[in-house]
DNA sequence: TGTACATCAGTGAACGCGCGTTCACTGATGTAC
DNA sequence: TGTACATCAGTGAACGCGCGTTCACTGATGTAC
């Protein structure tokens, strides 16, 4: 674990681009960012970059690892920070809207539209890129645990599906039911459209003024919806 | 309303002009629209657009226009073939996912991230934008009026919001109250959610086969979270 | 401790490309008398 | 019906700009003997 000097500026140098290229993302968008932008303002001829990043695609890589590192780590303190399935589930949703308003354009860069030519590449991205749904999904677990998942048969046979929640239930590790994951997805993208409509100005800017207020609702709502009690 | 030869030319010109935009967008995404290459594609200097189109952000609510009134014609269309607030609801639901869908590229220009610099000017694509909404809230208006929307108070009160309510009110023509205009919000939102999840594909990609099933489920507890019955 | 060599960060020039927008122009289509 | 003029679509050149990526190079920092 001793580190060179050389391995510390060469680090020091990467989080230095990451920043940068964070800055023009909030600047011009994910379709817009570029690799001599980023040399310019780190006052190194656009080459040199190439040193630390293979490719464009490769530095957005980097800042897709990165906000959603970012927000992994906000949301397990935030989770776990408070007692019991509700409080949990309450801070999980208000720590992704407090962090996509904070970095809207970190948040469209994993929510929103896809980069046109980009994929990201699923061996760096799946780890950090499940971190919510995992909280999510243990939140479910406890409260299953706890009895305090209301059970509720859906008017749609989850059949068709069974398999795809067996194979869910073996990675995430949960016994949940077919009907309680697939509530739970539900719950996750509804949460999720919530914050987009909020971050993205779907409402019109002068629609709502409390937003936190309708905001709150919603997750009140959410919670319901999720059958907790 | 005679149309001389001439204003049919342009017409049909600006008609291709949207419908190669519409195949770029498709191709490279918003942020890389580029007049040249629209130009390039209707054989004609790149110029000679501008006969059409004052600039590219011009073309881009052309394109955001378009998109809109297509959804908002499916839409009403699929809502007005049915009979009854479930029914309705769920062709509302399952029109916007067939769409989006279809033409991922422009559900993504209406729904997903902002397109760095641009700003939809709101004289021209309000009155579109609107439409599925307004589908939606007479939804919930004609479910209030059979006397099929279950009443039911939130935990979180709606009193910061009562004035923009009565605002929606006004502009939507709606006695609905603030607690099922609340309600809706959430229900948009959530719809909205869902499908931007299956259309920007962040399940990933191999989770669930029966993309349909559970679209199907999801709109299912949509209708319970509605109030509806 | 000193020297020879290897590693590596950063340079600067170049490649070939695309972009939005303006402007003076040509030539065809329409219109007024 | 014919002529003079106005309108308008489209041309082609130019402006100034930015991009990703490669490559041979310099010079400083590290390492092995």
């Amino acid at each position: 674990m001793s580190t060179t000097p050389r391995e510390r500026a060469r680090a020091q140098t990467l989080a230095d681009i990451t920043r940068i290229g964070r800055e023009h993302l909030a600047a011009d968008g994910a379709a817009a960012l570029s690799l001599r932008a980023v040399a310019r303002d780190l006052g190194v001829v656009s080459s040199a970059v190439y040193r630390y990043v293979k490719s464009r695609d490769e530095l957005l890589t980097l800042l897709v690892v990165d906000a959603y590192t970012e927000l992994g780590d906000e949301v397990e303190a935030a989770v776990a920070a408070v007692d019991g399935p509700v409080e949990k589930f309450l801070a999980l949703g208000r720590t992704v809207r407090t962090w996509g308003r904070r970095v809207p354009s970190s948040y469209a860069l994993l929510f929103g539209s896809p980069v046109p030519g980009y994929h990201a590449p699923a061996e760096q991205t799946t780890g950090p890129g499940t971190r919510v749904i995992v909280q999510l999904v243990r939140i479910f677990d406890e409260a299953d645990r706890s009895g305090l998942l209301e059970s509720r048969a859906s008017s749609v046979s989850l059949g068709p599906l069974h398999d795809d929640f067996t194979e869910v239930r073996n990675e995430m590790g949960t016994p949940l039911s077919d009907d309680a994951l697939a509530r739970g997805v539900l719950v996750w993208a509804s949460l999720f459209g919530a914050v987009s409509f909020d971050v993205f100005d779907q409402y019109g800017s002068e629609t709502f003024g409390a937003r936190d207020v309708l905001f709150e609702h919603q997750l009140a709502c959410l919670v319901e919806l999720a059958g907790f009690h």
